[in-house]
DNA sequence: AATAATTAACGTAAAAATACGTCAATAAAA
DNA sequence: TTTTATTGACGTATTTTTACGTTAATTATT
């Protein structure tokens, strides 16, 4: 039987595996890129933008919102969302630190 | 029907995407720093120090290999793999300019 | 109060990822 | 040469992701 091995491994590569995973479709970086330039806008608007249904940019503003790198804000009819600025540069860092460590720990480099 | 929109998106963006993907899944980020800390390791070993078979292990590294943040180097029955220093540090980079970027941007912060 | 606008929730189909066993190939060791 | 060790290729089952249409709910507008 196949079931999900993730949660096997440590809780720190569990949650940097996540935060990448928000990251590996080039339509998550695309509205994060474009709510970055332009404030704030509703999902219909960044469906305008992107190539994809409206349907679909809705899943993908959830799967960043779960993750904490966007917030969406109620305004009427509309929602408003925009960076979690904090959570972005929460995982700026952690980016950061993980190659950081891993080529510090790389220095005996093997030829 | 359903069909893969990824090409859709900028080639920046597309190939940004690749790299995270590699990066979600703990037993890559594992896979990676067990490299970074013991130079070189064949396959066999490194599913000895995972929670998974050798077979998954062993795909895991061809994600990897595929796109390029480590190398196999074949040595008789075995085979060395090791990080590749220069994809790494490019993809160290590519992160780093990624989140200035959207930070830079986002100046006009959001309340 | 009725209509329009907008979004989340739900359902669903297709594709991709995950996990693993088995087998064949290759090289080393006996 | 036979056996052992090790790995990649292949097949496959299950789960997850992706993509989208439809519907229901909620708020503005008329």
């Amino acid at each position: 039987m196949v079931t999900a091995k993730t949660e096997l491994f440590e809780k720190e590569l569990q949650e940097a595996a996540l935060l990448f995973k928000a990251l590996s479709h080039p339509a998550r970086l695309a509205i994060i890129k474009h709510l970055a330039e332009t404030k704030t806008c509703i999902s219909g608007n960044i469906s305008d933008e992107l190539p994809l249904s409206r349907t679909t940019v809705n899943q993908h503003l959830a799967e960043l919102k779960k993750v904490g790198l966007i917030q969406g804000e109620i305004e009427g009819t509309r929602v408003n969302y925009c960076l979690n600025i904090e959570n972005i540069n929460a995982l700026h860092k952690l980016t950061y630190f993980f190659f950081k460590e891993v080529q510090a720990r790389d220095k005996k480099h093997c030829k």
